[in-house]
DNA sequence: TCCGCTCCCTTTGTATACACTCGAGTGTGT
DNA sequence: ACACACTCGAGTGTATACAAAGGGAGCGGA
């Protein structure tokens, strides 16, 4: 793995898991230092963070981590309802039935993940990417799929700020069920308004729980 | 003007304007000695092009110019259907409809601009980049404004393939009126379809006069 | 005391030298 | 004659040295 490539994901982890607060700033030659590489490998690193929207050069100060103010995450959910909603009607014209009938049967024994004490909730988590990325191979647009794939970035980001409760979790199962029972039906309408709720809700959820920093 | 800008400038153009070709590989050496830098900066814009999708990294073979085809201007007009139809839609409901009365006006005179001897119809494209200008600015919704920015780098490359005809550009500035005018009517399902019957002409048009390199 | 100017220092921007990897071409052995 | 291996080279990846620019602090004047 090249030095640049080793430096992006390590500040794009720590940028994402909230250890590099926003407003944060990234000398060059502090965190070239840190992460035990020279400038311009790391420079690179900073292009591509800030080419994704989570940092900012901060004209002559170095580059600084973005914000996300309440206000972005409205925007966000925004332009993720247009893109998913999209996706997911796009999903049943274009998808396999059975693929998403298999992920819909899943979902909804998914209550058992979330129950378990894995406090990560990896194997949940990993069934929604799987439907994602199921999602992702049926609409097959590769302009669509970057731009939704440039978003979920910040949203992984916004996550971490909601409180993750079991709770939450088993009804989002649910509406992703939902979503791939609509999509395995190859209603386009459906899954477009099974994906609406599912973000409507799922944005309600995360701005009630907002830990403000 | 920093360096690295200018040949990002520079190559943007000269890969938009299909001067340089799909499959033409930019050697950093050769590159920096013809645009009178560094090897430095000239990476530094070969990754900002990639990260737009206009060049791609061909494994340690150097980064080529990525190749546009059919399936993939149909791929790009899908989503510019979904992100230009959701904007227009958002701008019916916040935007001043003042400004967009005087757009659509202008556009209704755009005729004359269009008949001028001006080749490159500078005017007229103005005008269509001042009323997408304005409804970015009324959505107010940086990320959404974000996803179409990027996405309008590779339309202006497919625009190249078209012959934009005056017959065409008539048409085309006929269809940008109803849009304002859906807009200024503050009725954004009314907006929304004026824009989807412009882009589906539009692509129609990009198709049938499209010229294969 | 407050405003403004200047100087210095920190930080980025650029150039160049070096290292490493991948691939092609050639030469040799069977 | 064919196949395998070795060498050479072109090109990218990385490090470091140098240049330039912007900001902040300190000093001086009003």
């Amino acid at each position: 793995m090249r030095a640049s490539d080793k430096a992006y994901a390590a500040l794009r982890e720590d940028i994402i898991e909230w250890r590099l607060l926003p407003g944060a700033v990234l000398a060059e030659v502090e965190q070239s230092e840190r992460l035990g590489i020279s400038r311009t490998p790391l420079r690179e690193a900073l292009s591509r963070l800030t080419a994704e929207g989570l940092t900012t050069t901060a004209g002559g100060r170095g580059v600084v981590v973005t914000d996300i103010s309440l206000a972005d995450i409205d925007e966000l959910f925004e332009l993720r309802e247009t893109l998913e909603g999209r996706a997911a009607a796009l999903a049943a014209e274009r998808g396999d039935a059975t693929t998403f009938e298999k992920l819909r049967d899943e979902l909804l024994k998914a209550p058992e993940l979330i129950g378990a004490d894995d406090p990560a909730r990896h194997d949940y988590y990993g069934l929604v990417g799987r439907l994602d990325a199921a999602i992702d191979a049926a609409i097959s647009n590769s302009y669509l799929v970057q731009a939704m794939r440039s978003l979920r970035v910040h949203l992984v980001r916004v996550r971490r700020l909601a409180a993750d409760d079991a709770e939450r979790l088993t009804a989002a199962a649910a509406e992703h069920a939902a979503i791939a029972e609509a999509i395995a039906a190859g209603n386009p309408r459906l899954a477009e308004a099974a994906t609406t709720l599912h973000l409507h809700r799922s944005l309600s959820h995360v701005k009630a729980t907002h830990i403000p920093h």
